[in-house]
DNA sequence: CATGAATGAGCCTTCATTCAT
DNA sequence: TATGAATGAAGGCTCATTCAT
């Protein structure tokens, strides 16, 4: 609370005019970086119809939103921990929710018989696991030896061919 | 500590007569698991001398292992946070380590031409996220709808194809 | 730190807001009456020239000092030990320091003729334990029975006559 | 009580086997110096009649039985605090009765005309606290750079004439 | 709205002591 | 007699939270 207060060149007092406590602080966080997230993977989503298209701006915008905000991620990714059962909940949710946007893209794609049928539960979670590893060793590298965004080919051509896509389309980079 | 002591049947002191401290309870369980879960791992590994079934093995070694042990799979990923540098770095070296068994087997794979190149850094590291969400949400979810085992299948087709290879081709069940 | 915090009318929380530890508190205690019987006796020292007036103004000073404040004498002396390096070392710095003022004194005194040549270090060392002993000893009883003052013209005339100083010169009592 | 255990060549628990507790055994070596001391003492009391070198031969007595159990020394006066009520009474005994049988002395002394009239009490305590510290700073030192016996000469002066005796009289060194 | 001194529950750890073997 | 694993009271300290100003 002192760093936080300091940071915020307020006082401790200060900091809990804003806040009830300091897990709401992290929630809030949380949740406005949760939104902001989402709400550039829906521009992205919603800038093309292609299902391979989609995907591939999704995860661009992802890893591309991340790697200008590192620090972000790393405080949720530290800190997040043993900061209370509604925290940990409120983690749960947003992971959950991203999953879920996974699993609904790829349905859509096994609807319109781009891929074919797979769990899409455990597929999903599969994806964001992915993603959320290489993020999360970028983020946590004391000294990020590579920039976040080299890793996007890669990581597009492992997430296509996974669910059968030919990866030699073009990507966005 | 409380909590420790009365769960081993002892008292506060008498966990600090085995243990100097309570990371060290903590990074001696993380070892200890690691340690016999890479174990068997290798012995899976060594079972096979096709790279896919080595990796299929390996998977499914994983995975059952787990889903054996899901209390320490919530404890180690719930409570080592927070717990002093020590037990963050072994952590660490823990990731990559997996990571590191990971990268050498699709290293050797490509070399055999059973794949063809990739970045094997960034592709172990996917594997390995892909890996630890599936069953860390297993272990998290508050009351394991789903078999872990259950999710094996799509896992191991999902890997299989994100480097190329046919998931016709027979698992382990 | 309870007994503290309660003699101080605040919490164990609200002593550590003053002093970073408890061994912090008791070399601040130990500096502060330090600094205070030091001027007493520079004090002392400096409103009078003759040798053995100045020498017998600083030893009434200590021993009515000392007489006023006996809580303080035996926190000091009973509490003290086993407070970690620091506060050893600091009372160790305090004693040298006080023996030190002492043999200035008694080189001085032997530069202008007053006394004849002695091994300044010991005696200023047997000096100071005389004195510190006669202080103890009245701290330390149960029920101080006599007045520590009552003590001063004993222990002025062995100090003096212990250099040669004719002890029948008259002494501030 | 590990540090004695392991120093005793048994274990802890063998320790307990000798001794109730912990102040016990320093009590018990406290008393074992006390008497092994007040015996030497004594006899060099009861191989003089002179007062004077009866005085002499005590003090010579202490400094140099002192000289050769350092590491006793030591102990007493730095593990004694913090021991226990028992101790410190005990301890409070013993300078007592060290203090004591120096009072005797000189009141002795007095009654046969070597010394004029004082304040034996005083003077007893004074004389045992210079004699205390000057044996304290060596064995504290951390490298004592004087042998105790080397301020042997110079005590021995202090005391004498700090009760009017000529110091110019032999001494025992 | 802000401040920062104060609070106190709770944490990890130590260590003299006990006791079954 | 000896062992050493076990005990648990007590200690110093942290830090999220409160509240008078």
């Amino acid at each position: 609370m002192d760093a936080i207060a300091d940071e915020s060149q307020t006082s401790r007092g200060g900091v809990y005019f804003h806040f009830p406590n300091r897990e709401a602080i992290f929630i809030a966080l949380l949740n406005r970086t949760t939104q902001r997230l989402t709400r550039k993977i829906g521009e992205a989503l919603s800038s093309h119809d292609d299902p391979v298209a989609r995907a591939d701006a999704a995860l661009y915008t992802v890893m591309r939103t991340f790697s200008r905000h590192r620090g972000i991620a790393r405080l949720l990714m530290m800190e997040g921990h043993g900061l209370g059962r509604d925290f940990s909940l409120q983690m749960d949710r947003v992971r959950a929710g991203f999953s879920a946007i996974i699993q609904r893209e790829i349905e859509e794609a096994v609807r319109t018989g781009i891929i074919e049928p797979v769990d899409s539960e455990v597929t999903a979670t599969a994806w964001f696991g992915a993603l959320n590893e290489v993020i999360t060793r970028w983020a946590l590298s004391k000294d990020s030896p590579r920039s976040l965004e080299e890793s996007y080919a890669t990581l597009r051509t492992l997430l296509m061919r996974s669910v059968g896509v030919d990866s030699r389309r073009d990507g966005l980079r």
